[in-house]
RNA sequence: CGGGGUGUAGUGAACCGGUAUCACGCUCGGUUCGGGACCGAGAGCCACUGGGUUCAAUUCCCAGCACCCCGACCA
């Protein structure tokens, strides 16, 4: 992609003071803009960050053999009647009227998806069903805030599972809180399992994932030593206090319970029977009776995320992408001469590559890449090609985002280096 | 929803009871070209909306709306 025809570019212009570090990069940088409180648009930039990270996920969601599927938005008021919630989660959900017709906009698919179990799922046989989909929610949030963080509208992963035994979902419950580890350890996250309140999804405790971070609204108490994790709002614990769940036995060996500000990244609720029986949403075990099927639902917040690493990933000059979710994986950057050559050998060798082809200083060319924050940066100009002469081939400027190190390499050097990790 | 703040050009700000200024950005020309270059010329704001006070309101007052921050609440 050449820099210069990218719609939504980075901006010299400041920015109010105010704004949450990831609002502050995100815009800067031109990933994202605001539409009003809550609602951001995402430019180019910002979806293909978004895209990254959907793909991560959905690799991870399809080795535990889910299916992705695509459900609907709009909701009839009459399915979300079935199990109450129409009422009991009104706060959140936009509901409105048109043409007498009462509808909702979607904030999570419970109820959207045990009306697809009963109409398609009827024996044991058609059990377990493990389905997701990517897409809109909206949730009438009594204040948006803290940019990307807390949005009125957001893109999320929601996976829905039905069993035909409490064992089973537990099973699979777990193996997808591993699977969100390792999506959060991909993502360059330490996410720890913590136990929670269900809000208006169950009065069950539940597991978030939570990453520490000073600018999370959440808190949590968690073991210095073990993974122990608890939300504040439901904490049996307190600082300092000896961790429940590390072996007692041996003294010296109980880690202590520490407290820190968090985020939440994603979220796993175990329903049991209690939406299935709501909804009528049965099936012929072995012997031909009737059974309630066991359910659960998986979150992640995708654009959440992107705010996440922003947020958590910067320096003073911008953002610093983990390389799995950069929209780029090279940052080319011409000075004088055009780089056009470099940036079609990089292109035909598949690397992504943003080619920074504008007219205009050096200066602003680094400041740029820093801010948008690409983890590898390459430089060619008169002074590269002077220091060539002599060499094999000619010298590109290699600079990774994370650090100061410039070093000039040969073509193939740089494509090994791009390509091994 | 309670408390606080802010609405003036694309962005950020200034001023003022007599319809508006600056910086950045943008356009054109020229000079530059390794850390947000320089010179010159230009375009761009019905001052959030509605009402009130006044000879006169962007300015003062009231209401509404929007955004931001704190709190409550929430994935």
């Amino acid at each position: 992609m050449k820099y210069s025809e990218l719609f939504g570019k980075a901006t010299k212009s400041e920015l109010k003071e105010d704004l949450s570090a990831n609002a502050k990069y995100l815009i800067k940088g031109g990933f994202v803009d605001q539409l009003m409180s809550g609602s951001y648009t995402l430019l180019p930039l910002g979806f293909r960050v978004v895209k990254k990270i959907e793909q991560i996920i959905r690799e991870e969601m399809n080795k535990t053999g889910a299916q992705e599927l695509l459900m609907p938005l709009l909701h009839p008021k009459d399915v979300w009647n079935e199990t109450g919630r129409w009422d009991s989660a009104k706060e959140v959900m936009y509901q409105f009227k048109k043409d007498d017709k009462e509808f909702a906009l979607s904030f999570t698919h419970e109820e959207i998806v045990l009306d697809l179990i009963r109409k398609h799922a009827f024996a044991y046989k058609d059990f377990p069903i493990k389905i997701y989909h990517f897409s809109t929610k909206f949730r009438n949030e009594l204040r948006a805030k803290s940019g990307l963080l807390r949005g009125r509208e957001f893109l999320m992963k929601d996976l829905y599972s039905l069993h035909i035994s409490e064992k089973d979902l537990d099973k699979y419950y777990w193996e997808i809180a591993d699977s969100y580890i390792k999506i959060f350890k991909k993502l360059g996250l330490d996410a720890k399992i913590t136990e929670a309140a269900g809000g208006v999804f169950t009065d069950e405790h539940t597991h978030e994932f939570q990453v520490l971070c000073d600018s999370g609204e959440d808190i949590v108490f968690y073991c210095e030593k073990c993974d122990f994790c608890q939300n504040k709002e439901i904490a049996t614990v307190q600082d300092n206090d000896n961790c429940p769940k590390c072996p007692s036995t041996s003294s010296g060996q109980v880690g202590k319970i520490k407290s820190g500000n968090s985020i939440e990244v994603g979220n796993i609720f175990k329903f049991g029977t209690f939406y299935s029986k709501k909804m009528n949403v049965y099936f012929m075990d072995e012997k031909g009776e009737k059974q309630l099927p066991y359910f659960a639902s998986y979150g992640i917040g995708l654009t959440r995320l992107m705010g996440i690493l922003a947020e958590m990933f910067h320096d003073g000059k911008g953002i610093i992408w983990p390389k799995v979710v950069a929209p780029f994986r090279v940052h080319l950057i011409s000075i004088g001469k055009n780089a056009d050559e470099l940036y079609e050998k990089l292109k035909k060798d598949e690397v992504e590559v943003l080619y920074d082809d504008r007219d205009v200083s050096p200066g602003e060319k680094f400041a740029d890449a820093d801010l948008i924050g690409i983890p590898v940066r390459l430089v060619v100009s008169e002074k590269t090609l002077r220091q060539s002469s002599g060499q094999a081939g000619e010298q590109i400027e290699y600079k990774e985002r994370i650090s100061e190190e410039k070093i000039l390499l040969n073509y193939e050097q740089i494509l090994n280096k791009i390509k091994k990790n």
